[in-house]
DNA sequence: CAGTCACATGACCGCTCGGTCATAATCGCC
DNA sequence: GGCGATTATGACCGAGCGGTCATGTGACTG
C-alpha cells in the first residue's frame, strides 16, 4: 500500500505520477516495466518513488487495485436496475466494460498483463486476486441465472465460469483483430472510442447467441 | 534458424541442450529465461550457445515451432480416420491435445507462454505465427463443419473460431484448478499422466455439451 | 531566527543479463 | 604425425535493472 507521504502528495502531482506508472504497466508487462522510465516521464527523482511506496511490486499492486476497482465502478454504474434476464445481464456488463476499456486504455492494458501474467511468482498474488473478483462476480451472475431458470440447471458452474471469463477477457484480441485496433496504440494516443456502439452490439449479439443456443444447427 | 554446427552435434549433446532450454523456456517466459541457466543445467560454455544459433531469440523461435510441430503431430496421428461431426472432432483433437500436455508438460508450458506473449516485441512474430496455425487448423474445422451441416450457416467464423480457441487454450488452467494440477510441478517431475481419462473426458463432454447447445434452459 | 520535519534528489551499489572474442582443445584427413 | 577446420571455452563487456542513502531543500513553528 501507499505510503503517508504519497498520499500528502499534491493532487496534481500525484495525479501525474500515476498517469505515467500506469502508462508504464500499460507498456510493459510487470518484469519489463521500468521504475527509471515512469520517473523520467514525471520527471522526479527516483528515489522519490521508494518514497511513496514500497518498491516496484507494492506500486504494480495499487495501480491493479485501482484500475480494477474503476472498471467495476463504472460497469456496475450503468447496469440497468431492472432484473432481465442473465444474458442480456452479462451483454450490459460485458459492453460496459469494452467502452471502459476503449475509453481508458491504460487502465484496460494494465488489467490485461495483470490477468496474463501468472508466470512472474511475485505477481501470481496479484494475478490471483483480479481473476478471482471476476470469477465471483461472474459465479453471482450464473447462479442468479440457475436460479431464475434462464440457464440449464445441469450446467458445470465452475467451467461455465471459466468459459466466460476466457471469453470475455479475450474479446479485447477480437475486437482488436476485427477492427484493425490497438490497444497499445491507444495508450500513446489516449482515448477516443475507435469502435462505433453499434459494431461492439454486433459482435456482442453474435458471442451472447452463442452463448445462448450454442454452435450446433437446429 | 539453428547454424549448421548445431545440426552437426551428437545427438545425445544436442538432445541434453534441448531439453535443458525447453525446461528453461517452460520454466520463465521469454525474457525471464536466462541463457546462463541453461549453459549450466547442461555442463556446456556460454559462447557455445552462439555457435548454435543467433541468439535467444533464435533459440526460442526453434523450440516453439519444434514444440508446435510435435504437438500437432501428436494430435493428427490419434485423429481416428472416419469423419465423425464437428463436435466429435473438435473433442477428439482436443482431448488428445491435453494428453500430449500431460505427457510433454515442458512443450506443453513452452506452448502456453509463448501463446500469451505478444507483449513482447520480439516475441510477438513467434506468438501471431503461433496463434494463426492453431486459427487455421480450427477455421478447418468450422468450416467443414458447417459445410457438413453440423453448425449453424449463420455464425461468425472468427468469433467462432477465436472462442474454440481461447476455450481450448484455457482449458489448461481449468484443468489444473479443478484437479489441483500444476504444470509447472509437472516440468521439474517429468511426465506422467496426473488425471485420468475419465475426469478429462468429463470435463471435455461438459464443454463440448455447451459448445453444442448453448447454456440456455431448454 | 533557529530548529524540526517531511520531502526531493541522484550518485551509487550489487546484480543479472545477452552477447563477444581471443584462445584453446578436438577432430578428420592425408 | 602434422595440419587445417571445426568446435569449445569462459573471462569479459556494456547496459539496464531495483533499490539505497547521505545530503539538500523548503516550509512551517515557537
Amino acid at each position: 500500500m501507499p505510503k503517508p507521504t504519497f498520499l500528502n502528495l499534491p493532487p496534481d502531482k500525484r495525479r501525474r505520477f500515476v498517469d505515467a506508472a500506469l502508462n508504464e504497466f500499460a507498456l510493459h508487462d510487470y518484469r519489463a516495466a521500468s521504475v527509471g522510465r515512469i520517473v523520467d516521464a514525471v520527471g522526479i527523482a527516483k528515489g522519490s518513488v521508494y518514497q511513496y511506496f514500497d518498491g516496484k511490486l507494492d506500486l504494480y499492486r495499487y495501480l491493479v487495485d485501482l484500475a480494477a476497482e474503476t472498471k467495476f465502478r463504472h460497469i456496475d454504474a450503468r447496469l440497468a436496475s431492472d432484473a432481465p434476464d442473465f444474458f442480456s445481464q452479462y451483454r450490459q456488463a460485458t459492453f460496459h466494460g469494452a467502452r471502459f476499456d476503449f475509453s481508458e486504455p491504460s487502465y484496460a492494458s494494465l488489467l490485461y498483463h495483470a490477468t496474463y501474467e501468472p508466470s512472474a511468482p511475485e505477481t501470481a498474488e496479484v494475478s490471483a486476486r483480479l481473476r478471482a473478483a471476476s470469477h465471483a462476480y461472474l459465479l453471482g451472475l450464473v447462479d442468479a441465472g440457475v436460479a431464475r431458470g434462464d440457464l440449464r440447471a445441469d450446467i458445470d458452474r465452475d467451467m461455465t465460469v471459466y468459459a466466460l471469463y476466457q471469453l470475455t477477457v479475450a474479446l479485447r484480441d477480437f475486437l482488436g483483430a476485427r477492427f484493425g485496433f490497438s490497444f497499445e496504440d491507444a495508450v500513446h494516443a489516449g482515448a477516443g472510442s475507435p469502435i462505433g456502439d453499434q459494431d461492439l452490439s454486433a459482435v456482442l449479439d453474435e458471442l451472447v447467441g452463442v452463448l445462448r443456443h450454442g454452435l450446433a444447427l437446429g
